[in-house]
DNA sequence: TATGCGTGGTC
DNA sequence: TGACCAAGCAT
């Protein structure tokens, strides 16, 4: 029978958390907690929204973009929502963003502008989940709570060799940190495992000779890290496709308009386009155009979402500069950096026109 | 509990 | 190179 040599203890990982820790901009780091420093709730918050499924590399311009421009909550709370979305765009899952605004707006209104620092007070509040409340609340609050992420999961169903799959396991993983999850440091705990799911116990080849768990991991002792966690069968992706009409005027403007607030993209601009369905027959056409004109066809555009690829034929005209719905606006072609676009918008636009995200040079 | 919701990086 | 994945939330 195989066996591990020791339970895990909080008391190791921190070890190797003192060691190994990486500098983030959100972060205390252990040296400057020792310093005297403490973790801004505002920080705290904000970086663990922008985390939640995207990247560290991906979240750290848009973190320093955003305290930049509103250096506290209530300045958030203040902030035209356009802005705020025009700022989220590229980021994904726009909802955020949307949550981003009502939750600074709640702290501003209901709490005097300071966060709830219990994970329940967090809990109440728009786009602050299970995972999130938990975060807030054991970084910048000091409070014993069980924090756990995909990393998390990773670790502890890794070190427990947890074969239940997720997310029916979760209950279990979550009742395994709450036992691991130390009194004293719980945020430097929780940092430390998220850090250790990043960086040592990965998905692919974890590197289990450098973790402070390896003589504890019984998935390690069964030579089978990467067997856990299980997971559920993903479903496959369909392909969706539709069109989408770049109309240029004389003025050198583009017709955008912004799409309703709930759903796909919610709230973010887009340039006119046809639904988007499942059918393959071809008719997208250009009865769904904004205006009618010489419709050009420019190519196509693909771009795969969470749950679906989406194909886009791509119309362009040159319209008279009197052309006009009441659905939409007319924005300077050099403007477009400044407006709520997400990826999949700027595609469309850069296959019609190349050179409209291209910065003017000196 | 299952589904909808973005994007970019990795191998 | 396409499949997988990333500090999840709302409904």
């Amino acid at each position: 029978m195989t066996k591990t040599s020791q339970s895990p203890s909080a008391a190791s990982l921190l070890a190797w958390y003192d060691r190994h820790h990486r500098d983030l901009p959100w972060r205390v780091s252990p040296p400057m907690a020792a310093r005297g420093v403490t973790p801004d709730p505002y920080h705290i918050w904000l970086s663990e929204v922008m985390l939640q499924q995207t990247t560290v590399p991906a979240v750290k311009a848009y973190f320093a973009k955003f305290l930049e421009r509103w250096p506290t909550v209530g300045d958030l709370s203040a902030a035209p929502t356009d802005d705020v979305m025009a700022a989220w765009a590229g980021l994904g899952y726009y909802a955020r963003a949307r949550n981003l605004k009502k939750c600074a707006e709640a702290v501003a209104a209901d709490h005097g502008g300071r966060f709830p620092d219990t994970e329940d007070g967090l809990r109440a509040l728009p786009g602050i989940g299970d995972y999130t409340a938990a975060a807030v609340a054991a970084i910048a609050f000091n409070r014993q709570a069980a924090v756990m992420d995909g990393n998390v999961e990773r670790v502890i169903s890794r070190l427990y060799a947890i074969s239940t799959p997720l997310p029916a396991g979760k209950p279990l993983m979550k009742q395994k940190v709450a036992l691991l999850t130390p009194a004293d440091r719980p945020g430097d705990f929780a940092q430390a495992m998220m850090d250790l799911g990043a960086t040592i116990c990965t998905p692919k080849r974890p590197v289990c000779s450098l973790c402070p768990f390896n003589n504890a991991c019984v998935a390690l002792a069964l030579h089978d890290p990467e067997h856990f966690p299980v997971k559920a069968a993903k479903k496959d992706k369909p392909v969706r496709q539709g069109a989408a009409f770049v109309a240029v005027n004389g003025e050198g403007e583009i017709y955008l308009r912004r799409r309703i607030a709930s759903g796909l993209l919610g709230g973010m601009t887009e340039v006119p386009t046809t639904g988007w369905t499942a059918r393959i027959d071809g008719e997208t056409g250009t009865d769904a155009a904004p205006f009618p004109a010489d419709w050009q066809a420019a190519g196509t555009v693909t771009h795969v979402f969470t749950h679906f690829e989406l194909r886009l034929s791509i119309y362009r005209a040159q319209v008279a500069s009197g052309s006009n719905r009441n659905d939409g606006w007319w924005e300077p072609v050099t403007n477009l950096e400044a407006q709520a676009l997400p990826t999949v918008m700027k595609k469309a636009i850069t296959q019609a026109i190349p050179r409209a995200f291209i910065k003017a040079s000196a």
